[in-house]
DNA sequence: TACTTACTTGAGGTCTCCCTCAAGTTCTGT
DNA sequence: ACAGAACTTGAGGGAGACCTCAAGTAAGTA
């Protein structure tokens, strides 16, 4: 079980492919091709395969890191003694986080299948987000019938006005935002006759 | 100049071509692969090439029809005797066009450079589209700091829900687009600090 | 009916990305 | 210093899409 250690120059290279894929993903989204990530590592495309045998060993291999910055910015939002300010500021956190980075915009967004690990990651940061909206609905400052759902449909939004503006105005996504936030106070609440996506819905979308 | 007519065989293989790519656009986006549409059209590749030598000369072939739609669309929204009600009118038969027809979702989201003629029918089109939103502004009902450009982004924001949900949940994006609505009445507007996007902004993503 | 010209065909070259594996290289323990 | 295990290499085969062009077919005209 456990696997005896790499050898020195085998975990030195493991290292370089990794942070190497965090800059590729990262500046060209998920779909990067692979050759580009062992080409900037200075490594092999056989070496690179060597260490990840698929795409989705490399996305597991980087995530964790990623998500944790989001679990950080979760804790902050629960944290904040006004639960409004403490929403907004999560999801400014969460889509600045994105406009970062392109592969974690991809992920969240979830433009690829990702590997069940990182999906799960997801989720669980997901309940945790439950209660930062709770505690806004409590405070009657967010809206009764924005859900949990509402809010995956919100980084599919918001993941596309990143891409689309970064370039050519990195803040271009906070005005689309702030629209969207004027929406969820309580008092611009309007009736809704359209049901939130259902779990089964959200995570259906692959095979 | 006035370039003979074509040969009948020619002519309906042109039509076929012609059908075919508006179908296999509008399933599978404007990336769809050239041959699909030749296969589809029951032509050979060789001569889907023959008559329209680059993809955007289908595009071309194409739009005219769909931007239409849009036109009339936007008519209606004009004529309505409630500017706020026919400014919602259009957004939700905007966006019901796009949700219907993946390829207008991309050209008019603008995720592949289209031919600058179907670019500047959008243009058109889009001033047509400030009247809309002056008329809404005008009866107090749509937020001032809404402009233009703010509805481009919305379309970005919008293009991605609705092809990210309409597989398993076709109404979906009916949901998020209602809560951003409800973020652009006059009284919900709280002050944003970030500038719409320019013109020159939007056009530049281009080479 | 036959000829000319217009049109169609699809195999095949190119490109990009995928992934594999036999041969070569480098580390590590003795 | 050596043997052997661990690791790396990159050429190469495959898949899918792009586009071209020489050879073949069919429409229109006399």
């Amino acid at each position: 079980m456990t696997a005896r250690p790499l050898r020195a120059d085998a975990a030195r290279n493991r290292e370089k492919l990794r942070a190497a894929a965090t800059e590729v993903f990262g500046e060209r989204g998920l779909d990067a091709p692979l050759e580009e990530v062992a080409r900037r590592a200075g490594v092999s495309i056989g070496t690179l395969y060597n260490h990840f045998p698929t795409r989705d060993a490399l996305y597991e291999a980087i995530f964790p890191e990623r998500l944790a910055a989001l679990d950080r910015i979760a804790d902050a939002a629960i944290a904040d003694p006004d639960p409004w300010h403490g929403f907004v500021a999560f999801v400014e956190g969460l889509f600045a986080l994105q406009a970062q980075d392109r592969g974690l915009n991809d992920a969240l967004a979830q433009r690829f299948p990702v590997p069940a690990e990182v999906d799960e990651a997801c989720h669980r940061g997901f309940r945790h987000i439950d209660r930062i909206l709770q505690r806004a609905k409590d405070n009657g400052d967010l809206r009764e019938d924005f859900e949990l759902p509402d809010l995956a449909t919100l980084i599919w939004a918001m993941s596309r006005v990143i891409t689309e503006s970064m370039d050519v105005a990195p803040q271009a996504w906070r005005r689309c935002l702030a629209f969207f936030l004027d929406g969820l106070r309580t008092e611009a609440a309007h009736p809704i006759d359209v049901p939130a996506l259902t779990e089964g819905q959200l995570t259906s979308r692959f095979g």
